[in-house]
RNA sequence: GGAGGGGUGGGCGAGUGGCUAAAACCGGCGGUCUGUAAAAUCGCUGCCCUGACGGGCUACGCAGGUUCGAAUCCUGCCCCCUCCA
C-alpha cells in the first residue's frame, strides 16, 4: 500500500525486499541514505534497545522484531542493548509512585526472562548482546555534563510526551530528559547503522542519530514502525492498558485474545503480525469488503499463524479446536482446574434431611480455589446466573449458596472459568 | 525563600460535619441477545459473616486532634502544581 514508487527497492534486490522496507515501515529517516547503506553491501548493524524493567514481550514488540529477523536473513547484524543503566534509574512515566530502583540483580533476571522472549524471533546467532554498564560503569559527571550540553531543553521539549506533560503542568523530572540521551549514546558506543522503534520513538531515535553527527559518527537511519493496537482495538498495544498478547501466553489464551478483537482490528493484525504475503492480504482485504470471507474464518486464521509463531503448529491446531470446542459448541474445555472430592468434603454444608444429596458452600469453594477473586464476588456471580453445573452431579443452574457436587461435578464461572471435581485417588 | 492551588475508589472526577462504601462518566465483570468480535440491552462492581433480612470491618496522602459523629473542621508532616524571588 505504498505511495513510494517500487523501482527503487526491486532494482536493489527484488521483490522481497520491497515488502521489508514499506511492511509495517511508517518512514525510513533519510530513506536515500538507508538505500545507500543497504547497497554499498556492508553488513549493517541493528540497533535495539530493551528496557529489562518490563520483562513482558508482547506482539506489539513483535512487529518490531520480526523486521529485525528479516534483515538478519538479509545477513545484517543485530546488536541488542540491555539498558541496564536506564532501567536502575526507572522511568516514572507521569505521576506519583517514585518508582524502586531495581538492584543489579533484578535487573539481570529481567534481562535473561527479555531474552529468552526476545528470541523466540530474532536469530541469536547473528546478534550482538551488549550492556549499557559496558560503557556508562566508566562515566564521569564531567561525561554527564559534556552529554547532557549537547542539547538544550527547547530541543527536549519537541519530545511529544514531555511537551504535553510539561504543557499540562504534570511533573516532569529532570533525570526523565537523560533518557533520550543515554539511550543516543548507545548509538555513538555501539556505531549503529539503523535503528527501529515504534512511532511513538522517534524523537529518541532522532537524538542518537543528532549525537552521532556530532561526534563525527555515520548518523544512523531510522525505521519507524507502526504501532500495533492492542486487543481493545483502540489503543495501542502495551503492558499497561493490559490489552497485549504475549509471546508467553499459553496457546489457548493468544487463541482466545485474537479472537476477541474487533474485527476493525484484523486487517491490521494480519499485516503487522504476520508474515502472510501482501497480496495474499489484498485477496483478504477484498474478500472481507466483498463480504465474501466471514470475519470469523479470517480471524481463525489470524490466531492460528499467532500461535503458531510462538508454540508452534500443532499448538496452534489444539488451540483452534479447543475454541470451538469451548466457545463455539459451549462444550467443556479439555483442561481445566481440578480438586478432589475428598478436597471438597471441608465445604459440605449440613442438611436438614439426613438422606438427602450431598451439598456444598461454593462461594468459599470458588475463592479458595481461585477462580473469583473474594467470597464477596463469588456471591454476586451466583446471584446473577453466572454460576452453573454443566456436567455430572448436580447439573444444572445454581440457584443459592450451596450446591449439589461429586466426582465427575464440572462447574462453570462466567464465560472462560472451570473447576471440575475428580475422584478423591488420582 | 515568599504567595497561592492541590493530593478521593482501576481511571477521570463530584463531594465542605451525619441522608457517603462515597455521584456521574470510563473501564472491568455478569445475564440476555447474538451463537468470532462488536453493537444493543439489563444488572453488578471494597472486604467479611448471612439462604435471605440484616450485621461487622476497613477506606478519601501520612500522623495526631476536635466532635455523640469527619473524606469534610484543627495541628504537624510528606508529596505535586502555579506565580514571584
Amino acid at each position: 500500500m505504498s505511495e513510494r514508487d517500487d523501482d527503487t527497492g526491486r532494482e536493489l534486490a527484488g521483490e522481497p525486499l520491497r515488502e521489508i522496507t514499506t511492511r509495517g515501515v511508517i518512514e525510513i529517516i533519510p530513506e536515500d541514505e538507508f538505500r545507500e547503506a543497504l547497497a554499498s553491501g556492508r553488513k549493517l548493524r541493528l540497533k535495539f534497545g530493551l528496557d529489562p524493567s518490563k520483562p513482558d514481550l508482547h506482539i506489539g514488540h513483535g512487529v518490531l522484531l520480526r523486521k529485525l529477523r528479516q534483515f538478519q536473513e538479509l545477513g545484517h547484524q543485530v546488536v541488542l542493548i540491555i539498558g541496564d543503566w536506564t532501567a536502575r534509574i526507572g522511568d516514572p512515566s507521569g505521576q506519583s509512585a517514585t518508582r524502586p530502583m531495581l538492584t543489579a540483580e533484578d535487573v539481570r533476571e529481567n534481562a535473561e526472562t527479555y531474552m529468552r522472549q526476545f528470541f523466540h524471533v530474532v536469530d541469536r546467532e547473528r546478534t550482538e548482546v551488549r550492556w549499557q554498564s559496558e560503557w556508562f560503569d566508566a562515566f564521569t559527571l564531567a561525561d554527564v555534563v559534556r552529554l547532557a550540553a549537547r542539547f538544550t531543553v527547547a530541543q527536549m521539549l519537541q519530545r511529544e510526551d514531555f511537551r504535553t506533560r510539561f504543557d499540562a503542568k504534570k511533573p516532569l523530572g529532570v533525570h526523565e530528559l537523560f533518557y533520550p540521551l543515554l539511550q543516543a549514546y548507545d548509538s555513538v558506543a555501539i556505531d549503529a547503522d539503523v535503528e527501529f522503534g515504534g512511532s511513538d520513538q522517534l524523537f529518541n531515535l532522532l537524538v542518537g542519530r543528532e549525537l552521532q553527527t556530532e561526534v563525527g559518527q555515520r548518523p544512523q537511519s531510522i525505521f519507524v514502525m507502526k504501532l500495533l493496537v492492542g486487543t481493545d482495538g483502540a489503543q495501542k498495544m502495551a503492558k499497561s492498558m493490559e490489552n497485549t498478547i504475549n509471546f508467553e501466553d499459553a496457546p489457548n489464551e493468544q487463541y482466545g485474545k485474537v479472537m476477541s478483537l474487533p474485527d476493525s482490528a484484523l486487517m491490521e493484525y494480519l499485516d503487522l503480525a504476520t508474515d502472510i504475503p501482501d497480496e495474499e492480504l489484498d485477496a483478504i482485504r477484498s474478500d472481507l469488503e466483498a463480504k465474501s470471507a466471514n470475519p470469523m474464518d479470517v480471524k481463525k486464521r489470524l490466531a492460528s499463524e499467532i500461535v503458531a509463531q510462538f508454540h508452534g503448529k500443532p499448538a496452534a491446531e489444539e488451540a483452534a479446536a479447543e475454541f470451538q470446542r469451548v466457545f463455539q459448541r459451549h462444550q467443556t474445555p479439555q483442561e481445566m482446574s481440578e480438586v478432589s472430592a475428598a478436597d471438597i468434603k471441608t465445604y459440605s454444608v449440613e442438611q436438614s434431611e439426613a438422606n438427602a444429596a450431598p451439598q456444598y458452600d461454593l462461594p468459599h469453594l470458588l475463592h479458595d480455589k481461585g477462580l473469583v477473586a473474594s467470597v464477596t464476588e463469588a456471591r454476586r456471580l451466583i446471584k446473577q446466573g453466572a454460576v452453573q453445573v454443566i456436567e455430572g452431579p448436580g447439573k444444572g443452574a445454581v440457584g443459592g449458596a450451596s450446591a449439589e457436587l461429586g466426582a465427575g461435578s464440572v462447574l462453570k464461572v462466567g464465560k472462560h472459568r472451570f473447576l471440575r471435581i475428580v475422584d478423591s485417588d488420582a
